[in-house]
DNA sequence: TTGTACGCGTTATCAT
DNA sequence: ATGATAACGCGTACAA
């Protein structure tokens, strides 16, 4: 028989080779001070030389730890959330974590799931992505209090009260208000308020709205503040859906939405309905995403800050995670970038 | 002193709450046939009233595998990698898998040090999504070859023949071709191909481009076959491209892009130039992603089976890793979704 | 500065 | 059907 080359090499052949002991092998690996510099020197050759690495799952199983975050979201694909995930994956690495990716989609029995299965893989922390993750009822945020009872648990656009648990968010309430009173002052009648979800920042958004109308002493008309109910990429249907509106006699002047999406939406509308924008429409959309470019004229939108959150959040998670004590709230304002349609 | 109430519970646990050995937990757990039925359901109901979960590390390091793969792209906030990440991910789980996330950037560097990252926490396999992935120079694939060495690697989008790397990709070639074509019989003279990447994709868009004005009997001129190196989101600086090169007195009847972004850019610049499509200017996309139904009137866009080439390797993944002898390369052929661009 | 020996929590191989 | 015990590969007290 011939020596199994093809076995994976430990520990124990980098101490066989170099004729010191398995722990002098670990305190190189982990480039402890008290190692002689030749012998330093001496395991780190024969380490290259024979093309060691640590089997990682030995480590995890030593350190209790494999430098993992979980990171879960309704959706990777969405405009939104997907550079959410790239800008907190890119702040990870750059701090040696990796981060494993779980998609969870937006039903509550979803979530759950995958929250408890990055548990039981033993993730260093998780971090929960997008409003969603915020529910209605105490009941309905228990695994979350559960999930922080193991490890930190960081929420990104949502704000919660649960020990353990740390939020990063926007003050959507705040940035909607003011653009809608932007739109008021610049002489905006009948203004229609659109969202496509009902989410703790959806809400938020649309109590801003609202305010914005009582301290302007504007009427609120709840036939003015709409929830469209097609699908997240559906922009035909929401298209469609202002056609009936306008069509049912709910016309508008200007319409402040709560994603972008739903302004390139109502952009295309005012294409097929023959209304000039900014002239006789204006449209504010929510995220200051690529798409609020795409359009002409392109998209006056609400900066929710998305990349200094993230950074934020990262920072705080590794800060928790080394032991110091940190904020359990970070909220951000946002700022309207103005465009051509208003 | 307490007992640590904190500690984690371990099958040592069980076994002595239950009476039976570890081995016999063991067994339980992973769902044994050869377990008395009493015996089961008692270690079972004392697993769940203790709340117990296994040690994924421990596994890991007895089984070799913690069902882990490694997702490598560029910029998974790409709106055409993030869907293709999302839908990678989506397969994966329903086979119990989780996906470990790496964005790499578009530098050689960058791949590589990811790439050895994700053997060194040695996930099962690696899929290296978007053509990008793909050198110009045998040395510059190297890196992948060694991955190969140790686990298998899946390419989307890409096409390499080492050993051990399985390849889905679309036939980019012939659909860019067939879209020429359509363009040309339908009496356009002058178009323009424009690219924004030196892929192994994007040239073989190019050939296609350059072959259908060949079989048509048309002029090829190298002022016509562009590349514009502005940001992948800019699509203010594609404008300018596509202005600058109108005013230099290159003007076209017809544009063919290798990305719907570009195509969104195409249709923003006609409506700045005042021409009407597709009467003065068609336009045709690639991917047919969510941007191809953002502008008025709609990108007409290669689809290039997106979802089925994710399925597919998926597919093609889990059987490899289960030892079966897969093909090395699947190729989708894509196809033209017509709107109202052209 | 270096080495010995044990623990981490499983799975798997033997016996019985 | 069940139990004892040896891997799995590393980190680290403790000893020298």
């Amino acid at each position: 028989m011939m020596p199994d080359k093809n076995r994976k090499l430990t520990i124990y052949d980098i101490s066989e080779k170099s004729g010191v002991s398995i722990a002098t092998v670990s305190r190189v690996l982990n480039g402890a001070t008290n190692v002689k510099r030749e012998t330093k020197a001496a395991v780190e050759s024969v380490m290259r030389e024979m093309g060691y690495t640590p089997n990682a799952f030995a480590r995890g199983l030593g350190l209790d730890t494999m430098k993992t975050i979980g990171i879960l979201c309704a959706d990777s694909s969405d405009t939104y959330l997907a550079k959410a995930v790239y800008y907190i994956e890119e702040q990870l690495r750059e701090n040696n974590y990796d981060s494993l990716l779980c998609c969870t989609g937006y039903e509550a029995a979803g979530k759950r799931k995958a929250l408890d299965l990055l548990l039981s893989k033993k993730v260093d922390a998780a971090i929960l992505v997008g409003s969603t993750f915020l529910e209605a009822s105490e009941r309905g945020n228990k695994y979350i209090n559960c999930a922080a009872a193991q490890i930190p648990v960081m929420m990104l656009n949502a704000s919660m009260d649960y020990p353990n648990v740390y939020c990063v968010f926007c003050d959507d309430y705040a940035a909607t208000k003011q653009a809608t009173e932007r739109l008021i002052d610049r002489g905006c009648k009948k203004i229609l308020y659109l969202s496509n979800s009902k989410t703790y920042s959806a809400k938020k958004k649309r109590a801003g709205f609202i305010a914005a109308l009582e301290e302007r002493r504007r009427p609120v008309s709840e036939a003015y503040i709409r929830y469209c109910e097609t699908g997240r990429e559906d922009i035909t249907g929401a298209i469609e859906y202002l056609d009936k509106l306008w069509n049912d006699g709910i016309t508008f002047d200007a319409i402040v939405t709560a994603e972008d999406i739903l302004a390139v939406a109502a952009v295309k509308f005012a294409a097929k309905k023959g209304l000039s924008i900014p002239k006789d429409l204006k449209v504010i959309g929510y995220n200051n995403s690529l798409l609020a470019t795409v359009t002409s004229p392109e998209i006056t939108s609400v900066d929710n800050r998305l990349k200094p959150m993230c950074d934020q959040l990262v920072e705080t998670l590794l800060n928790v995670l080394s032991g110091r004590e940190m904020p359990k709230k970070c909220e951000f304002s946002g700022e309207l970038v103005i465009r051509g349609s208003i």
